[in-house]
DNA sequence: GCATGTGAAATAATTCACAGCA
DNA sequence: TGCTGTGAATTATTTCACATGC
């Protein structure tokens, strides 16, 4: 990908919120959308937009705006999802990890499970969305043998770190956290943190900064 | 809150992250932290820490550090958890909604989850970790009804702008969503959108950008 | 000596605003 | 006319670096 100058993190991130406005524009039959038009579906500024597709082409026609369907073949292929799979291994298989497990939305953007893990032996065989949970005791050779390439933590918080090491070992390049611990991970493995508590919790610092009470 | 000139959105969040840390710390027996071992554990800059913080006062001591047990009570304060509960909806009983609602970190901040809706009738009246599945027709009543402040959508997408508009018409002050659509809510609501997908496709630009492949 | 708190500088991200194209 | 693409300006956030206090 021609990958120019600076381009911000946050910008990148916003490409698949596209894709995904992309598509439902398509299901409902129009063929071209403004930058404004996207901004206000995703509460975003037009300029926000334009910006952030420009970093990588000039994908748009002046007067009529971007072509759904070309810019539903050029996102992915930005985003590195174009003609080929992610191999994932998903560990911890409790309420949150048959949440991911069950979602049809990582397949269809080339994320494939390969592996499913879980410590508890009462887990281990079962079969949740087609896949069957596996011992978590050789993760690591497993996730090397399966050349899996990103881990996604779904662990309580204590054994995250222990887990977080193992998928390191196995040679992923990539880790999705939803425990709530800060991990560790050399600089070669791009770790993501995402956290259900934090969010909660900064929204209660606007809720109660703006208004005294209710 | 004294709530000082400019504070950074991205400040407000990492606070949480403290907070969690220092709990962590605390277990362990320390009684002061500095902001270089902070942000380690965080992967921050002590920079950052020691900005952040300072935004609200000055907690720490030259030489030594933040004495824990201290910050331990300021943050929260900061944050509006102090003193209050939230009164929380949760919208959607599925995988995602049950791991949210067994996860005791919400209560032990002060996040009360006061009632639970599905659409489902086979879900309706289940108890989940302790509360009664209710039926979702009445959810705006229910929801004004016992005052409750935050919603928390964890509902397939197709459904979710729909519950938003209910939660808003109950009368909640912000919404957590978690389905994989941007949401529409009138601006005196604090939206926030958390995407568990959004998340491993930008994992994927920075995979594929940094190495051809393997 | 060690670590905070904070101006000042640097960098990142957003927004303005407008020339230019269809 | 309507909308893109983009310099320039603006605003937000991070980092530097150091005077100051324990």
């Amino acid at each position: 990908m021609p990958r120019h100058p600076r381009i911000p993190d946050a910008g990148v991130t916003r490409l698949s919120l596209y894709l995904r406005e992309l598509s439902r524009l398509e299901g409902e039959g129009a063929s071209f959308v403004s930058s404004a038009e996207l901004a206000r579906a995703l509460t975003l500024t037009s300029a926000q937009v334009r910006r952030d597709l420009s970093y990588f082409g000039q994908f748009g026609t002046s007067g009529r705006g971007y072509e759904i369907r070309r810019l539903k073949r050029i996102i992915p292929r930005i985003l590195g999802l174009e003609g080929r799979m992610w191999r994932v291994a998903l560990v911890g298989s409790g309420n949150l990890g048959s949440a991911l497990l069950a979602y049809r939305g990582f397949r269809e953007r080339g994320f494939v499970i390969k592996a499913v893990f879980d410590k508890d032996p009462r887990k281990v065989g079962r079969v949740v969305a087609g896949q069957r949970v596996e011992e978590a005791g050789w993760l690591a050779d497993v996730v090397r043998g399966r050349r899996i390439q990103i881990g996604i933590i779904a662990v309580p918080a204590v054994a995250a770190q222990e887990v977080c090491r193992r998928l390191v070992r196995g040679g992923v390049r990539a880790i999705l956290n939803f425990a709530p611990v800060s991990l560790a991970a050399p600089p070669h493995v791009k770790l993501r943190n995402v956290d259900l508590s934090v969010e909660l919790e900064s929204l209660s610092y606007y809720l109660s900064s703006l208004n005294a009470n209710r």
